[in-house]
DNA sequence: ACCCAGGGGCAAG
DNA sequence: CTTGCCCATGGG
Protein backbone atom coordinates (compact mmCIF):
# COMPACT_ATOMS: atom_id res chain seq x y z
CA UNK A 1 0.00 0.00 0.00
CA UNK A 2 1.02 3.69 -0.52
CA UNK A 3 1.69 5.20 3.03
CA UNK A 4 1.89 8.65 4.30
CA UNK A 5 5.02 10.38 5.72
CA UNK A 6 6.33 7.16 7.72
CA UNK A 7 9.28 5.63 8.74
CA UNK A 8 8.47 1.77 9.96
CA UNK A 9 12.30 1.16 11.46
CA UNK A 10 12.52 4.21 13.16
CA UNK A 11 8.58 3.77 14.41
CA UNK A 12 9.17 0.21 15.61
CA UNK A 13 12.83 1.32 17.38
CA UNK A 14 11.87 4.01 19.44
CA UNK A 15 10.46 2.26 22.25
CA UNK A 16 6.85 2.37 21.86
CA UNK A 17 6.06 -1.49 21.15
CA UNK A 18 8.27 -4.67 22.06
CA UNK A 19 7.01 -7.49 19.89
CA UNK A 20 8.22 -6.93 16.53
CA UNK A 21 11.24 -8.51 15.01
CA UNK A 22 13.52 -8.09 12.26
CA UNK A 23 13.46 -10.98 9.53
CA UNK A 24 13.54 -11.36 6.18
CA UNK A 25 10.88 -11.22 4.03
CA UNK A 26 9.05 -9.42 1.31
CA UNK A 27 12.01 -8.92 -0.65
CA UNK A 28 14.39 -7.68 2.27
CA UNK A 29 14.53 -6.39 5.39
CA UNK A 30 11.50 -5.94 7.56
CA UNK A 31 9.50 -7.22 10.40
CA UNK A 32 7.42 -9.84 11.99
CA UNK A 33 5.23 -9.51 14.13
CA UNK A 34 0.71 -9.11 14.73
CA UNK A 35 -1.74 -6.62 15.75
CA UNK A 36 -3.97 -7.98 18.14
CA UNK A 37 -4.68 -11.08 17.04
CA UNK A 38 -3.92 -10.55 13.12
CA UNK A 39 -0.29 -11.81 12.10
CA UNK A 40 1.39 -9.19 9.93
CA UNK A 41 4.64 -9.07 7.87
CA UNK A 42 6.39 -5.62 6.96
CA UNK A 43 8.81 -4.17 4.59
CA UNK A 44 9.09 -0.33 3.40
CA UNK A 45 10.15 0.51 -0.08
CA UNK A 46 10.03 3.93 -0.05
CA UNK A 47 6.87 5.52 0.10
CA UNK A 48 5.51 1.95 0.40
CA UNK A 49 4.50 -0.19 2.81
CA UNK A 50 4.62 -3.80 1.76
CA UNK A 51 2.61 -6.28 3.81
CA UNK A 52 1.49 -9.90 4.11
CA UNK A 53 -1.75 -10.20 6.72
CA UNK A 54 -3.40 -7.66 8.03
CA UNK A 55 -5.34 -4.73 5.92
CA UNK A 56 -4.52 -1.44 4.98
CA UNK A 57 -7.22 -0.64 7.06
CA UNK A 58 -5.64 -1.58 10.22
CA UNK A 59 -2.01 -1.01 9.44
CA UNK A 60 -3.65 2.47 9.01
CA UNK A 61 -5.36 2.76 12.29
CA UNK A 62 -2.49 1.13 14.13
CA UNK A 63 0.16 3.13 12.67
CA UNK A 64 -1.94 6.59 12.77
CA UNK A 65 -1.34 7.61 9.53
CA UNK A 66 -4.60 10.27 9.63
CA UNK A 67 -1.82 12.19 12.33
CA UNK A 68 -0.86 15.10 10.30
CA UNK A 69 3.05 15.56 10.82
CA UNK A 70 3.48 18.49 9.48
CA UNK A 71 0.93 19.99 11.32
CA UNK A 72 2.87 18.33 14.53
CA UNK A 73 5.75 19.70 13.37
CA UNK A 74 4.46 23.05 13.12
CA UNK A 75 3.04 23.45 16.41
CA UNK A 76 6.91 23.35 17.91
CA UNK A 77 7.45 25.95 15.20
CA UNK A 78 8.89 28.80 18.27
CA UNK A 79 11.42 25.88 19.98
CA UNK A 80 14.50 25.37 17.72
CA UNK A 81 15.45 21.93 19.58
CA UNK A 82 12.21 20.69 18.92
CA UNK A 83 11.98 22.13 15.95
CA UNK A 84 15.37 20.55 14.62
CA UNK A 85 14.11 17.07 16.48
CA UNK A 86 11.46 16.95 14.44
CA UNK A 87 13.05 17.56 11.45
CA UNK A 88 15.75 14.35 11.79
CA UNK A 89 12.89 12.19 12.80
CA UNK A 90 10.35 12.53 10.34
CA UNK A 91 7.92 9.62 9.64
CA UNK A 92 8.55 8.38 13.42
CA UNK A 93 4.77 8.12 14.22
CA UNK A 94 3.23 7.52 17.90
CA UNK A 95 0.78 4.63 16.86
CA UNK A 96 -2.51 3.52 18.13
CA UNK A 97 -2.31 0.25 20.27
CA UNK A 98 -4.84 -1.83 21.24
CA UNK A 99 -5.45 -0.95 24.85
CA UNK A 100 -4.44 -4.17 26.69
CA UNK A 101 -1.23 -4.96 25.01
CA UNK A 102 0.04 -1.67 25.90
CA UNK A 103 -1.15 -1.33 29.36
CA UNK A 104 -0.29 -4.82 30.29
CA UNK A 105 3.36 -4.34 28.01
CA UNK A 106 4.21 -1.09 30.05
CA UNK A 107 3.46 -3.00 33.59
CA UNK A 108 6.44 -4.53 32.58
CA UNK A 109 8.73 -1.38 31.67
CA UNK A 110 9.82 -0.37 35.30
CA UNK A 111 13.67 -0.38 35.71
CA UNK A 112 13.74 -1.97 32.10
CA UNK A 113 15.47 -1.10 29.00
CA UNK A 114 14.19 -1.90 25.64
CA UNK A 115 15.93 -5.53 24.71
CA UNK A 116 14.57 -6.65 27.82
CA UNK A 117 11.02 -5.61 27.96
CA UNK A 118 11.27 -7.07 24.56
CA UNK A 119 12.20 -10.67 25.90
CA UNK A 120 9.94 -10.51 28.82
CA UNK A 121 7.31 -9.72 26.02
CA UNK A 122 7.98 -12.82 23.88
CA UNK A 123 8.37 -15.02 26.84
CA UNK A 124 5.04 -14.15 27.71
CA UNK A 125 3.55 -14.46 24.37
CA UNK A 126 4.90 -17.91 23.84
CA UNK A 127 3.71 -19.36 27.36
CA UNK A 128 0.13 -17.75 27.08
CA UNK A 129 -0.39 -16.12 24.05
CA UNK A 130 -2.35 -17.26 20.77
CA UNK A 131 -0.10 -18.89 18.31
CA UNK A 132 -0.46 -17.34 15.10
CA UNK A 133 0.09 -18.19 11.51
CA UNK A 134 2.39 -17.00 9.68
CA UNK A 135 4.66 -15.28 12.08
CA UNK A 136 6.62 -16.36 15.00
CA UNK A 137 5.61 -14.25 17.65
CA UNK A 138 2.00 -14.72 19.40
CA UNK A 139 -0.78 -12.61 20.25
CA UNK A 140 -0.69 -11.30 23.48
CA UNK A 141 -2.16 -13.47 26.22
CA UNK A 142 -5.39 -12.07 27.17
CA UNK A 143 -5.88 -11.17 31.04
CA UNK A 144 -7.42 -14.17 31.93
CA UNK A 145 -4.52 -16.00 31.00
CA UNK A 146 -2.34 -14.28 32.71
CA UNK A 147 -4.59 -14.37 35.82
CA UNK A 148 -5.42 -17.79 35.87
CA UNK A 149 -1.65 -18.62 35.72
CA UNK A 150 -0.63 -17.08 38.68
CA UNK A 151 2.27 -14.85 40.25
CA UNK A 152 4.75 -17.44 40.31
CA UNK A 153 4.14 -19.11 36.65
CA UNK A 154 4.48 -15.37 35.37
CA UNK A 155 7.73 -14.95 37.59
CA UNK A 156 9.41 -17.88 34.95
CA UNK A 157 9.18 -15.78 32.10
CA UNK A 158 11.62 -13.26 33.75
CA UNK A 159 9.38 -10.37 34.90
CA UNK A 160 10.77 -10.06 38.77
CA UNK A 161 8.65 -8.06 40.81
CA UNK A 162 6.56 -7.30 37.65
CA UNK A 163 5.41 -10.44 37.99
CA UNK A 164 2.83 -9.30 41.15
CA UNK A 165 1.84 -5.96 39.47
CA UNK A 166 0.87 -7.86 36.05
CA UNK A 167 -1.03 -10.83 37.87
CA UNK A 168 -3.15 -8.26 40.06
CA UNK A 169 -3.46 -5.82 36.93
CA UNK A 170 -4.71 -8.69 34.68
CA UNK A 171 -6.95 -10.13 37.06
CA UNK A 172 -9.38 -6.82 37.45
CA UNK A 173 -9.26 -6.75 34.20
CA UNK A 174 -10.37 -10.22 33.95
CA UNK A 175 -12.83 -9.99 36.15
CA UNK A 176 -14.13 -6.64 34.63
CA UNK A 177 -13.23 -4.72 37.65
CA UNK A 178 -11.63 -2.40 35.42
CA UNK A 179 -12.13 -2.15 31.60
CA UNK A 180 -9.82 -0.63 29.55
CA UNK A 181 -12.36 0.17 27.26
CA UNK A 182 -14.23 2.66 30.34
CA UNK A 183 -11.11 5.42 29.85
CA UNK A 184 -11.69 5.99 26.42
CA UNK A 185 -14.21 8.63 26.76
CA UNK A 186 -12.35 10.41 29.97
CA UNK A 187 -10.53 13.23 29.96
CA UNK A 188 -7.08 12.48 30.23
CA UNK A 189 -6.45 13.63 34.22
CA UNK A 190 -9.57 11.19 34.50
CA UNK A 191 -7.99 8.81 32.66
CA UNK A 192 -4.94 9.07 33.96
CA UNK A 193 -6.49 8.58 37.59
CA UNK A 194 -8.04 5.50 36.80
CA UNK A 195 -4.88 4.03 35.27
CA UNK A 196 -2.36 5.13 38.25
CA UNK A 197 -4.85 3.02 40.54
CA UNK A 198 -4.00 -0.06 38.84
CA UNK A 199 -0.82 -1.84 40.51
CA UNK A 200 2.36 -1.68 38.62
CA UNK A 201 1.59 1.47 37.28
CA UNK A 202 2.67 4.86 38.65
CA UNK A 203 2.24 7.81 36.62
CA UNK A 204 5.60 7.69 33.95
CA UNK A 205 3.80 4.16 33.02
CA UNK A 206 0.15 5.65 33.14
CA UNK A 207 1.36 8.44 30.63
CA UNK A 208 3.28 6.10 28.45
CA UNK A 209 -0.10 4.26 27.54
CA UNK A 210 -2.25 7.05 27.79
CA UNK A 211 -0.26 8.49 24.95
CA UNK A 212 0.80 4.78 23.15
CA UNK A 213 -3.28 3.40 23.00
CA UNK A 214 -5.93 6.04 24.05
CA UNK A 215 -3.73 8.50 21.78
CA UNK A 216 -3.77 11.53 24.07
CA UNK A 217 -0.84 13.01 21.74
CA UNK A 218 -0.65 15.93 24.49
CA UNK A 219 0.93 13.75 27.53
CA UNK A 220 4.62 13.53 28.26
CA UNK A 221 6.13 10.49 30.14
CA UNK A 222 9.32 11.95 32.15
CA UNK A 223 11.65 9.54 32.17
CA UNK A 224 15.44 9.82 33.45
CA UNK A 225 16.49 11.02 29.70
CA UNK A 226 13.20 13.12 29.18
CA UNK A 227 13.58 15.31 32.23
CA UNK A 228 17.48 15.84 31.15
CA UNK A 229 16.10 16.98 27.96
CA UNK A 230 13.49 18.93 29.43
CA UNK A 231 16.06 20.25 32.20
CA UNK A 232 18.33 21.08 29.62
CA UNK A 233 15.67 23.72 28.10
CA UNK A 234 15.80 25.49 31.64
CA UNK A 235 18.23 28.91 32.36
CA UNK A 236 21.12 27.00 34.25
CA UNK A 237 21.08 27.28 38.15
CA UNK A 238 17.16 27.09 38.33
CA UNK A 239 15.08 25.24 40.78
CA UNK A 240 14.89 22.04 40.92
CA UNK A 241 11.35 20.65 39.57
CA UNK A 242 9.69 17.42 40.55
CA UNK A 243 8.72 15.23 37.90
CA UNK A 244 5.49 15.92 38.04
CA UNK A 245 6.62 19.50 37.50
CA UNK A 246 8.81 18.91 34.77
CA UNK A 247 5.90 16.93 33.03
CA UNK A 248 3.89 20.41 33.04
CA UNK A 249 6.32 22.56 32.09
CA UNK A 250 6.87 19.76 28.96
CA UNK A 251 3.57 20.21 27.97
CA UNK A 252 3.66 23.88 28.13
CA UNK A 253 6.93 24.26 26.54
CA UNK A 254 6.22 21.47 23.53
CA UNK A 255 2.60 22.38 23.16
CA UNK A 256 -0.66 20.33 22.09
CA UNK A 257 1.20 17.67 20.76
CA UNK A 258 3.98 17.54 23.24
CA UNK A 259 3.70 13.57 23.65
CA UNK A 260 4.75 13.48 19.79
CA UNK A 261 7.16 16.04 20.04
CA UNK A 262 9.06 14.44 23.17
CA UNK A 263 8.82 11.29 21.05
CA UNK A 264 11.58 13.26 18.66
CA UNK A 265 13.31 14.20 21.60
CA UNK A 266 13.67 11.09 23.19
CA UNK A 267 14.45 9.54 19.99
CA UNK A 268 17.60 11.85 19.21
CA UNK A 269 18.88 12.28 22.82
CA UNK A 270 18.80 7.68 22.48
CA UNK A 271 20.52 8.04 19.35
CA UNK A 272 23.31 10.54 20.49
CA UNK A 273 22.21 13.20 18.19
CA UNK A 274 21.18 15.55 20.68
CA UNK A 275 23.26 16.28 22.94
CA UNK A 276 22.49 16.69 26.51
CA UNK A 277 25.01 18.99 29.53
CA UNK A 278 25.08 15.88 32.53
CA UNK A 279 24.24 12.49 31.83
CA UNK A 280 24.53 13.11 35.29
CA UNK A 281 26.85 11.30 37.69
CA UNK A 282 26.43 9.31 40.56
CA UNK A 283 28.37 9.44 43.90
CA UNK A 284 26.99 6.69 45.20
CA UNK A 285 28.64 4.63 47.81
CA UNK A 286 28.03 0.65 47.87
CA UNK A 287 28.71 -1.84 50.61
CA UNK A 288 28.68 -4.67 48.31
CA UNK A 289 29.52 -7.76 50.64
CA UNK A 290 28.10 -10.30 48.21
CA UNK A 291 29.62 -12.44 45.55
CA UNK A 292 27.67 -14.62 43.37
CA UNK A 293 27.51 -16.39 39.91
CA UNK A 294 25.35 -18.04 38.09
CA UNK A 295 24.96 -17.82 34.38
CA UNK A 296 22.03 -17.53 32.10
CA UNK A 297 21.48 -19.44 28.98
CA UNK A 298 20.73 -18.23 25.24
CA UNK A 299 20.90 -15.18 24.09
CA UNK A 300 18.85 -14.30 21.08
CA UNK A 301 20.72 -12.69 18.63
CA UNK A 302 17.70 -11.89 16.64
CA UNK A 303 15.87 -9.75 18.64
CA UNK A 304 15.46 -6.33 17.62
CA UNK A 305 18.81 -3.68 17.86
CA UNK A 306 17.16 -0.56 19.75
CA UNK A 307 19.19 0.62 22.12
CA UNK A 308 17.38 1.75 25.04
CA UNK A 309 15.12 2.87 27.25
CA UNK A 310 11.58 1.96 27.50
CA UNK A 311 9.06 4.44 27.22
CA UNK A 312 8.81 5.71 25.13
C1' DA B 1 10.08 14.45 52.80
C1' DC B 2 13.54 10.75 52.46
C1' DC B 3 15.22 5.99 51.56
C1' DC B 4 15.70 1.84 49.21
C1' DA B 5 14.46 -3.01 47.44
C1' DG B 6 14.64 -5.57 43.44
C1' DG B 7 16.23 -8.02 38.54
C1' DG B 8 18.65 -9.39 34.70
C1' DG B 9 20.91 -8.00 30.49
C1' DC B 10 24.70 -5.57 28.99
C1' DA B 11 29.08 -2.78 28.60
C1' DA B 12 33.32 -2.39 30.50
C1' DG B 13 37.28 -3.97 33.16
C1' DC C 1 34.56 -13.96 34.59
C1' DT C 2 33.42 -9.96 37.63
C1' DT C 3 31.70 -5.51 38.54
C1' DG C 4 28.95 -1.44 37.80
C1' DC C 5 25.06 0.46 35.66
C1' DC C 6 20.44 1.08 34.32
C1' DC C 7 15.78 3.26 36.67
C1' DA C 8 9.70 3.36 37.91
C1' DT C 9 7.02 1.94 41.54
C1' DG C 10 5.65 1.08 46.09
C1' DG C 11 6.26 0.59 50.72
C1' DG C 12 8.62 1.77 55.02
Amino acid sequence: MECPEFDLVMTLGSGQTFHWRPVNALGGEGFTGCIGSTSVTLRQEGSRLLYRGGSPELLSRYFAFDHDLEAIRSSCAGHPVSQSASLACRGLRVMRQPLWECLASFILSPMKQVAHISQMSLALRSAYGTPLKDTPVPAFPEAGSLAEAGVEELRKCGLGFRAKSLHATASLVASGEFDPESLLMMSTGEARAELCKLPGIGRKVANCILLFAYERLEVVPVDVWVARILGSFRKPGSRKMTLEQLEIYGERQLGPYAGYIQQYLFHQARTGELKLPKPKSKPKPKPKPKASRKKMGGTNPSLPIVGGKTFL
